[in-house]
DNA sequence: TAAATATTTAACAAATCTGTAACATTACTC
DNA sequence: GAGTAATGTTACAGATTTGTTAAATATTTA
């Protein structure tokens, strides 16, 4: 069960040596020295990390992080930002634009590495699923459909989110305020209501005629996904 | 719904510095300058993420890391060490124990700032299922359900929060006042005789026939989870 | 045993919470 | 730019929960 790494890197001695030791390490590298292709790479393969240099002669690593973070397909793979500058105000740029970890050139390996292990520790059960299902109810996050009982169900951008959120962990409880948190954003001009709202919008959509119910109302708690 | 940080730190200055400034960030900070106690304390009051000393005269954080992580109930705390020390091979063994950040001191603000950030997000949604168990009683909080003998009893809000609270330490007897202190709240207004009658209702609602009463009334002095 | 003290419980009114329809606003599409 | 879809807000009815009271019951004390 070996993890798939990838290597954004344009210095081919770093980009060379790094490949070499992570597969001394059992890891399966690819990698790119190109920023447009790292991106589109990155997208389709899936990989279970990214090591991303910040300083690329196309685009930039921060760039790349910054469209990888903003999409919902690649967006929970772990992001370790490389970069050459020591400075602050860099370190804090890239871990904000979502980067899960930093290091500066020159690096150690042993550190890299234990902090690749760390990573990929932690990261694992937040992996998203291109497919998740809940009984008779079944999400494809690749083509963004969802069926109930084979048949397909059409539902706005908001239920799809709240429903993608909610079938992560099926039974979990979620107050209001953590559904606007992950499902709105930070966009915290929301009323805590609306939840109510959508929540209602969406048993209607995913309800069919002689099935269960499937989402469960925990006075003054919130709401779970659950018959 | 702000994060519980637990700083443990024996450099007084330190601590109050980063007391200071995590809890103007509108975090909540708990801390201790022990090991022995933090370790304790840790493992009971479940914070969402742990800033841990390398060096304490007692335990040294490196122990206390691996102690936390061994640990069932508090393994996916996420722990960032802190460190004078620069040395590498300090870094890796600390990452290697389970840690999942590492800053060496003198660190700046901004950037541990931004990498509890990043540790929050990523980790939050994934908090561990808690469940307690009392004899036949069962609580599963990340369902908010309670089951006796497997089968589900469905309890109302302040029931349930009295229950949660009675069985994270059983048989021990609380007063009305504590009560009142942790399950309502600051809200002081509540007479203390309420208390009895949110007693008799959970005990109503628990009750199972032929099964014994878990609620123990300690005259004049309050109620315990136990039979 | 009677009196004093403390707890249990039922009843009820007040407070709180939820579901949903209706409407206003914003964002998209052609 | 009109028309459509999606989203957010509000209001209100209905349901549930809560706190209080008072009477009934139990326990301790003198």
């Amino acid at each position: 069960m070996s993890a798939h790494i990838f290597v954004v890197e344009d210095e081919k001695p770093i980009l060379t040596l790094l490949t070499y030791n992570l597969e001394k390490e059992g890891y399966k590298v690819s990698s790119s020295s190109n920023g447009e292709e790292a991106l589109s790479l990155i997208k389709e393969k899936k990989p279970d990390l990214v090591l991303l240099d910040w300083m690329l002669p196309d685009l930039s690593g921060i760039k790349i992080c910054q469209y990888l973070k903003q999409d919902e397909k690649v967006k929970n793979i772990p992001i370790i930002m490389l970069t050459a500058k020591g400075e602050e105000e860099d370190k804090v740029k890239g871990l904000n634009t979502g980067a899960e970890d930093y290091m500066t050139k020159p690096f150690s390996f042993p550190e890299l590495l234990a902090r690749i292990k760390s990573l990929l520790k932690r990261v694992k059960p937040n992996i998203v699923s291109e497919e998740a299902t809940y009984l008779d109810l079944k999400i494809d996050r690749e083509s963004m459909k969802v069926f109930r009982k084979e048949k397909e169900i059409f539902l706005g951008p908001k239920e799809y989110k709240l429903l993608d959120f909610l079938i992560k962990q099926p039974k979990r409880v979620y107050s209001r305020e953590q559904l606007l948190e992950y499902v709105w954003g930070d966009d915290i001009n929301v009323e805590s209501r609306t939840v109510d709202v959508h929540i209602t919008r969406l048993r209607q959509s995913i309800n069919i005629e002689g099935a269960k119910p499937l989402i469960r109302t925990v006075r003054s708690a919130g709401y779970s996904l659950e018959n």
